[in-house]
DNA sequence: AGAGTGGGCCTTTTT
DNA sequence: GGCCCACTCT
């Protein structure tokens, strides 16, 4: 601590009674978290309250909020961590530096991009412009097809940005991953030149540079190095299991002076290696790091032992684990649930009758999550949820500032900083007739010559008539829009142009909700005074919390029904949304093979692994209740039948109960009237063996569908 | 070159 | 079920 005891801030008295609110590890790594620290803490221990006691710590002690850097993945998180700091101090950390890795890179880009070739004013990619951009540089190459496909955009940008975050060239990569684009290796290393080529020459970065750009100007520029790794006294990174090469090496730079670089972490828990996030990051921080303390966090204050018992059951076939088991201080509750339904349609009228008799016990809604492997899993439990009147929030799926008229705005929005960004031009003019793709590409090329948005206003493009036609209308949104002044002024203007409306009303059938979307926008708009700021917490949020596509928020009056307000929603989302959130009672859905373990991570090297840490990600998010689902059968014409996930077999027999579900209709057994007439006799049935081979499907008459396989109706765990 | 239409494809996870 | 591409016509 040595220079900021001196500062004096510490005479103010101090509030926190930190011996009394944390315990006897949480108060270790708080108070001797100096230095190279690695805390390795467990799912429900307490990770998030040590990290803002320590960043409060310092404070009290008189660092300066501004010399702390607080690193973490999701934007989520370090609002988390700000508030709990702030109510901790009973005021806001003014000044403190903390963000998503990608936020701060951001942030430094903005100080220092002078001394990059893309300026200060450089814009952001999306996923979906990066992918344009792709594609237009793929387009340009004109690739002879021998045979094989080439790959998609959303492919080759998966290899590129694999390669930049896992720093392995791209040849190795594609001779791993997908060998049979070998014969396309020359096309393809030329496009990823070019991609790269084009962004910088369009001042634009994707998610990825923000990253790799920053830490190239750490590496070549001493004085900055220097000057940033002084100014940053302590630096704390959250999650960091799924930090990659790039960013542990930015946080190695940033600590080179003080070196008060504390980490935390749980291996247990690292699901993003398909983004090349490096394991070994922190299975080997202490050998990196000379003198590293190493804390462990290993009592759990969230989940009963029953819950723990079985996720520290399926984690133990991890091999390369710190070995660690969570200890609960909850008190014992009931076992978790496994239920075999039928089918997709069954075990989504499962779930929600369990969610309906969960309320009446009187849990709230917006304590129970119903989580699963991937997006797409869900849609058969919200047309369940939606029969039902069930409000719920999905998480994931299509974000607010994803949808095409808000992207239109930003678009126009984002020429007014940086008249180079080509895929802002090639977005706004496709808005009108006249311009295709490759007409607003050249036109791009054209505007990217000039200064900024003024000269490109006042210029004179060699467009045909026609198509000065649509660059009038363009050039008049722009005008209209640029008469404001303040981000929402200026969406307001932009909503407002006729040019815009002419479109829309020509474009859509629903005018009037996109108009109120960008209403919205533009409300959220006004916190922001300067059109840069906004611009990035746009592009690296994706989101203000605005849920999209939901159709509960319509029916779910405040006063109707037992839902106490129009907040209080059952939550859908990925296992990957899921990490670092609790809720009362969980449900695990579609735990067969192929979907959780998810059908490509056979063949990953480390897949399987990697599917058994997001298995324990979600079964330790439950606080009190499990439910673990799963159908036996999908498909409507052609019937498969599936056998349970191998982490269900893993789960020892006695540490949950199974559930026979009595009416199981299968959807497709049900009568040509759709929608489950309950009263109608069915006479199908499924049968399932864990161990081997299924199974046997009978059709109305008892004959046989498939091949035959004694056993009884959905045969009970014990048997296994 | 752009716009409109029909068929094939594929569906992990995210800052 | 949604998106992307290739094809055709203008």
């Amino acid at each position: 601590m040595k220079e900021f005891f001196l500062s004096g801030a510490s005479s103010q008295p101090l509030h926190i009674d930190y011996r009394a609110e944390l315990n006897d590890e949480q108060f270790q790594v708080v108070t001797e978290g100096d230095g190279p620290c690695l805390v390795l803490a467990g799912a429900g221990s307490g990770k998030t309250r040590a990290v803002t006691y320590r960043v409060a710590w310092l404070l009290e002690h008189g660092v300066p909020a501004d010399r702390i850097l607080l690193l973490t993945f999701t934007n989520k998180a370090a609002k988390e961590m700000v508030v709990r700091a702030e109510t901790l101090l009973k005021s806001y950390p003014q000044g403190l530096w903390a963000g998503t890795f990608h936020s701060v890179a951001n942030r430094l880009l903005r100080m220092y991009g002078d001394r990059t070739p893309f300026g200060r004013n450089f814009s952001i990619l999306d996923e979906d412009d990066a992918t344009d951009l792709m594609k237009l540089c793929i387009k340009e190459r004109k690739v002879k097809i021998t045979g094989e496909r080439f790959p998609s955009a959303n492919v080759m940008k998966n290899i590129m940005s694999y390669s930049v975050n896992a720093r392995l060239p791209i040849t190795e990569i594609i001779e791993d991953r997908h060998p049979a684009l070998m014969a396309y290796i020359a096309d393809i290393l030329e496009i990823a030149k070019k991609y790269a080529a084009e962004k910088e020459r369009q001042q634009t970065m994707d998610f990825d540079d923000l990253l790799v750009k920053l830490l190239e100007l750490l590496k070549n520029d001493n004085d900055l190095r220097e000057q940033l790794a002084t100014k940053f006294a302590y630096i704390l990174v959250d999650e960091f299991q799924d930090t990659n090469i790039i960013q542990a090496e930015l946080v190695d730079l940033l600590s080179s002076v003080h070196r008060n670089l504390l980490v935390v972490g749980d291996d247990a828990q690292s699901i993003y290696s398909f983004r090349a996030a490096e394991i070994k990051n922190i299975l080997d921080f202490p050998e990196h790091y000379e003198g590293a303390k190493t804390f462990r966090l290993l009592t759990n204050y969230r989940s009963t032992p029953e819950i723990l018992a079985v996720a520290n059951a399926v984690i133990k076939n991890n091999k390369e684990q710190f070995k660690k088991d969570l200890e609960a201080v909850v008190k014992s509750g009931d076992l978790p649930l496994l239920v075999p339904a039928a089918d997709e349609r069954q075990e989504a009228q499962y779930v929600t009758e369990q969610i309906l008799e969960l309320i009446e016990g009187g849990t709230k809604l917006k304590q129970i999550a119903v989580l699963f492997r991937a997006a797409f899993h869900s849609q058969a439990l919200e047309f369940e949820l939606m029969k039902r009147n069930i409000p719920y929030e999905y998480r994931g799926g299509m974000k607010f500032f994803e949808r095409a008229h808000i992207k239109d705005a930003i678009a126009h929005l984002r020429l007014t900083r940086n008249v180079k960004d080509g895929m802002a031009w090639i977005r706004a003019l496709q808005l009108q007739p006249g311009f295709g793709l490759a007409t607003a590409s050249k036109a791009a090329s054209f505007f990217g010559e000039l200064s900024d948005i003024g000269a490109a206003l006042s210029s004179t493009p060699p467009f045909s008539p026609k198509v000065m036609m649509g660059w009038k209308k363009t050039a008049d949104i722009l005008a209209t829009m640029m008469a404001g002044y303040s981000p929402a002024e200026m969406l307001r203007n932009f909503a407002g142009s006729d040019g815009y409306n002419e479109y829309l009303s020509a474009e859509y059938p629903n005018v009037r909700e996109r108009r109120e979307d960008l209403e919205q926008f533009s409300v959220f708009a006004e916190q922001y005074q300067e059109i840069g700021p906004f611009l990035d917490a746009i592009a690296l949020t994706g989101d203000f919390g605005v849920r999209v596509d939901d159709p509960a928020s319509v029916g779910a009056d405040a006063t109707v029904g037992p839902y106490d307000s129009t907040d209080d929603k059952l939550i859908l989302s990925t296992i990957h949304q899921a990490k670092g959130l609790e809720w009362d009672s969980v449900f695990i859905i579609h735990l067969a093979e192929g979907s959780f373990p998810h059908q490509r991570s056979y063949g990953e090297e480390g897949g399987m692994a990697e599917e058994r840490r997001l298995f324990y990600v979600a079964a330790t998010r439950a606080r009190r209740r499990l439910y673990f689902t799963y159908p036996v059968t999908s498909g409507y014409e052609h019937i498969e039948i599936r056998q349970p996930s191998q982490f269900v077999k893993e789960i020892p027999r006695d540490a949950v109960e199974e559930v026979r579900l009595r009416t199981s209709t299968p959807s497709w057994a049900q009568n040509s009237y759709g929608r489950g007439d309950y009263n109608k006799p069915y006479n199908r049935q499924v049968t399932q063996d864990f161990d081997d081979e299924p199974t046997i499907v009978l059709d109305n008459h008892g004959e046989r569908i498939s091949k035959p396989m004694p056993g009884s109706f959905l045969r009970n765990i014990d048997d296994l």
